[in-house]
Parts: C-alpha cells; sequence; structure tokens
DNA sequence: ACATTAAAGGATC
DNA sequence: GATCCTTTAATGT
C-alpha cells in the first residue's frame, strides 16, 4: 500500500535508493475517482506523476471543445514546463478510472534539480521525446483527413499491440477528440471502413483484416 | 469533406 | 430512471 512512486517513473529509478528514499518523502500520494480533475489551470503548479489508472490530457478549443492530447500510463509525468515559468492557462487532466497520483511542490522539485543535476539532465532528455511526440501530433492533425489519421491511428496500435486483433483504448467520443474530429465523422468513416473490408469491429474490438490497404491512405 | 443539429436506442451510473 | 454515449439522417459551411 505504502508503494513508491518513485521506483517506477523513468525519471527517478536510475537514481541509488537511498536517493530514491529522499525524494519518496518529498511526495505527496493521492487518489482520484474516474472523472475526477486532477490538472487544471486553476490548480497550484505541482509536478504530477502517475503510479497506477490512467489520466486524459486535453485542452479545450476556442469553441470550448476538448481536444484530447494524449493519453497518461503509469510512470508518466506532467508539469514540468509549469515549473520554469511556462503558464498553464489551457491543460486539463481527468482520472480515466481510479488512478493513483504521486505530486510534488513546485518549490520542493526545483531545489530537487539543483542538488541532483543527473535528474535535470534526464528531465531534459524525457522532454526532448516527448516534444517528438507532440510535434507528431500535431503534423498528423494538421495535414491529413479524418480517414488517413483514422488509419494511421489503427496501424499505430496494431503495431504497439503486435496484431491485427486489439481494443480501442478510447470511447468513441474520445477518439474522435484525439484525431480531431466529432463523434458522428468517426462513426460514419469506421462505418464505412469496415464496408471497404478494411477491419470488423465489435464494441471497441478491431480486427483488422490487412495492414497494407490502410497504409496505402 | 467535414461540421452541426436533432433524434432515437443503447450503455452506464 | 436520469445521464451520457453511439449511431443515423438531414442540412449547413
Amino acid at each position: 500500500m505504502e508503494h513508491n512512486c518513485v521506483t517506477l517513473v523513468p525519471l527517478f529509478n536510475h537514481l541509488e535508493t537511498n536517493e530514491q528514499e529522499t525524494i519518496n518523502q518529498l511526495t505527496h500520494h493521492e487518489k482520484f475517482q474516474k472523472g475526477e480533475t486532477i490538472l487544471s489551470p486553476l490548480e497550484e503548479d505541482k509536478l504530477v506523476i502517475v503510479a497506477r489508472g490512467q489520466v486524459k490530457l486535453y485542452q479545450l478549443n476556442a469553441n470550448g471543445k476538448e481536444q484530447l492530447l494524449r493519453v497518461m500510463e503509469p510512470g508518466d509525468f506532467e508539469g514540468d514546463k509549469e515549473l520554469f515559468g511556462a503558464v498553464n492557462n489551457s491543460l486539463y487532466g481527468e482520472a480515466m478510472q481510479e488512478t493513483t497520483i504521486c505530486m510534488i511542490n513546485q518549490k520542493d522539485f526545483q531545489q530537487m534539480l539543483l542538488e541532483k543535476p543527473e535528474i535535470a539532465l534526464r528531465l531534459l532528455q524525457l522532454n526532448a521525446q516527448k516534444m517528438v511526440q507532440v510535434e507528431k501530433q500535431a503534423q498528423f492533425l494538421t495535414s491529413d483527413s479524418i480517414e488517413e489519421r483514422l488509419a494511421s491511428y489503427l496501424i499505430d496500435l496494431s503495431k504497439a499491440e503486435g496484431s491485427l486483433k486489439f481494443t480501442l483504448p478510447f470511447k468513441m467520443k474520445e477518439l474522435a477528440a484525439f484525431i480531431g474530429t466529432t463523434p458522428e465523422t468517426l462513426s460514419r468513416k469506421m462505418r464505412q471502413m469496415e464496408d471497404d473490408e478494411l477491419f470488423q469491429r465489435r464494441g471497441r474490438m478491431i480486427q483488422l483484416n490487412n495492414l497494407e490497404d490502410l497504409e496505402d491512405l
């Protein structure tokens, strides 16, 4: 029960155990129920680490609609940018299920970075990786048609799962927000592509017939 | 090509 | 049983 977030996070788990222990003493543990807000522009700045569960990160676009950015899994963290002065006026985080969070407040984290440059270096590395993902998602949203976005999303998921058969991690509504469209359009595209025999779907179970046909789009 | 609006049935709390 | 999700159709940009 007194689990140790620090050991499971890539940001810290390369450290010696006694160093991890001191960091662990700075973290506060908190449990969130499904649907509860973990991160919002109104909250005070802090570093949050997902220990258990899933958190959806989204921002609101000009029309007040959700734009899903990514889903945080155990070991992911967010809020580091704000610790360096970036103002968060659009980022929200919400628990998708019962979720355990470890938090470190701004001051403690800054102090930690001063004392342990290795952590700062590690943070830069992880941030660089995150940046690549963000840029990929940004281009993905502007360039392609919905059909292409959906196809490439399904291809990515299939490869990640290592199988042509897999379960969508989102509700349809959330998947729509993620690929930058509406649930209605997503529903129609799904039906159309299913009729074209690119895949079968039962609820959130997807069975791809052929990777190549999808890649042609 | 895609969004919006409305409506209806299903799923979930 | 109310509320949210999903799908379909008609209409709008």
